[in-house]
DNA sequence: TATAAATATGTAACCGTTTGCATTAATGCT
DNA sequence: AGCATTAATGCAAACGGTTACATATTTATA
């Protein structure tokens, strides 16, 4: 590869003039300038970008922590990211942690050897805002999608609780009593805050929580198959489930099928971020649609904020969700007048 | 941050022996190195890395061209990538390319700006094998999942052709005759090579091929359901639909339903790629699998191979298929005697 | 035209490592 | 003990840019 040694050699001048003539095109005569570019397209010269990285100390990527990129809500966040990352001259570096806190210090590190500039983290758990090996004790990181309330950084999320809330709300308005909920993984405050809003929702209609309708799944299909089969076993079937995302609905829905059951008639499905299958199973599901593009635009665009001295403060932004009604919920079996009563 | 400066200050030797006891512990003297590990600890010392890769000349970090993260097939590939990356000591940068090759080629670049070592291509377009700005002609790269059958680096890849032909002939023994395929997006050397397979079945059947019952697709969803609600407006309707991927023929099965029919009753529906959801719809997708982790990983191994100069050639690696029977192809309508034949 | 001000360009230090070569210390051999 | 050999360490250059500062050149001002 051609250096800017030989750019300089070539046009006849020195490699500061060079340099200048693409970081301060206006600080070098017109002349001068138009031999310099000359050279740099005879040579082909491109500036070795581990250098300028090395000298400015910058290196305009950024690590992005994702739990799991085979998760299509999680693909559509990325996808977000990535677009607005390249508008602003930034790179992305992702770091696949299947949630193991260790990848993810292991990933956070980058920061501190200068391989990357912040950190977005796609889950809750954040263990890196105080580094203990330095005095500042911050590293410029956002949180998105999901945050711990006590975060002390930049945040990006939906307010799950209101979500889960307006959904349960449209599982009573449609009679159902006996609401099961299949939480996502234990640790994640997702799981809580979604758990809390069905709460918030039985508690307004004066229904009393029934711990026993709720049951444990992960996120993944096959989680949401197998909380489906304990469901349809309850002695008091419960008429409507409510899953914390799609993949479970989605799952729980193949199980109820299989047991010869029909959805909605005999027992409603809600899910929750509006996958892109979820208008494309049988029956098309119900769900809350989240917009995931933005979640990831907004997370980049908070953190190179940040990285860029714009912003100082650690706002916290909370995007709009919107209730989709398909077809997987529908009125509660002999609830029909109640309806009709909407 | 604690540079190599400050350890060799605390620790009274020089900055070369610093680095020696990290690079090449066995060129100290044990009681130094010990010294030198101390003060590595007080310090926190961890090596810049853009000062390593700028001075070795290494990025360790491999671009990977991929035309969406939202892709389950591919996520599964990156996921596999990640991992033998993270094994080999590389970081994978995720370029999501929309298939525009402009982007693609700006991606590709960041190996001649040194901001990578090498190059991973999911689709098979391939500009970049010869580099027209530089004698040497070649790119560190390899062609992963989608790949041409002229590709002058090394590929990792499955029979496709074999394999839809598998597809079609499992689709022939259970009576259908009249096929039709929802092909992938126009320029994708897949969507002819499944086309060929297809073909091939067909005469080794003894079935003349008719291009009405070929369908144009995209691989997604929304594309399945518009193909298929051409196909059942077909005047003669195919008895059974083979579908490039599996979001397809999830489309696909959507609008069959839709229409009142009944899978694999009315319609068999056959897939490829067998992707999580594959066995989650109504009914399960009968599907080929492909080993997409092995894929990724097989893909960062071959490059970083060609990188550490352990190969020289470019290897050709064929990835083994597998037909998943589930539960959406079964007998032609007016042909369950010839299944029973089987 | 002399002088100040503004503009254009060059010189060289610097970023944090790695590494070839020189130097010094330790060890082995006769 | 004296010399050759090997091991341990230090010195300083190099990687390819950027940029503060110095210098040279042009333009403006009186």
């Amino acid at each position: 590869m051609a250096t800017i040694r030989d750019v300089a050699d070539l046009a006849g001048v020195s490699v500061a003039t060079v340099s200048r003539s693409l970081q301060q095109p206006e600080r070098v005569s017109p002349k001068t300038r138009s031999r310099v570019i000359s050279a740099i397209e005879q040579t082909g010269y491109q500036p070795n970008q581990m250098a300028v990285k090395f000298r400015s100390g910058k290196t305009h990527s950024l690590v992005v922590l994702v739990p799991t990129v085979a998760n299509l809500f999680f693909a559509r966040v990325i996808s977000g990211m990535q677009e607005a990352a390249a508008q602003r001259g930034y790179t992305l570096l992702l770091g696949n942690t299947l949630g193991n806190p260790q990848i993810e210090a292991e990933y956070a590190r980058m920061v501190q050897t200068a391989q990357a500039d912040g950190v977005i983290q796609l889950r809750a758990f954040n263990p890196f805002v105080t580094d203990p090996s330095s005095g500042s004790g911050l590293l410029p990181m956002v949180n998105a999608c999901e945050v711990l309330e006590t975060s002390l950084c930049p945040t990006v999320t939906l307010d799950n609780r209101q979500a889960a809330a307006t959904m349960t709300r449209h599982l009573l308005e449609h009679g159902h009593q006996r609401i099961a909920l299949i939480k996502g993984p234990q640790a994640s405050p997702l799981t809580q805050e979604r758990l809390a809003g069905y709460q918030d929702a039985l508690k307004q209609a004066n229904i009393e929580f029934d711990p026993a309708l709720l049951f444990d799944g992960d996120f993944t299909l096959h989680a949401g198959y197998e909380a489906a089969r304990q469901i349809l076993a309850h002695p008091q079937r419960p008429s409507a489930v409510f899953c914390e995302n799609d993949e479970t609905a989605i799952g729980a829905m193949q199980a109820i099928k299989e047991a010869g059951l029909k959805i909605p008639e005999d027992i409603s499905i809600a899910g929750f971020d509006d996958i892109s299958f979820a208008a494309f199973c049988d029956p098309p599901l119900t769900t809350i649609a989240q917009p995931a593009e933005e979640f990831g635009q907004t997370a980049v665009n908070l953190l190179v904020d940040v990285l860029t001295g714009k912003i100082s403060k650690a706002p916290k932004v909370i995007m709009p969700f919107e209730l989709i009604i398909r077809h997987s919920t529908g009125p509660a079996p002999g609830a029909a007048h109640l309806n009709q009563a909407m």
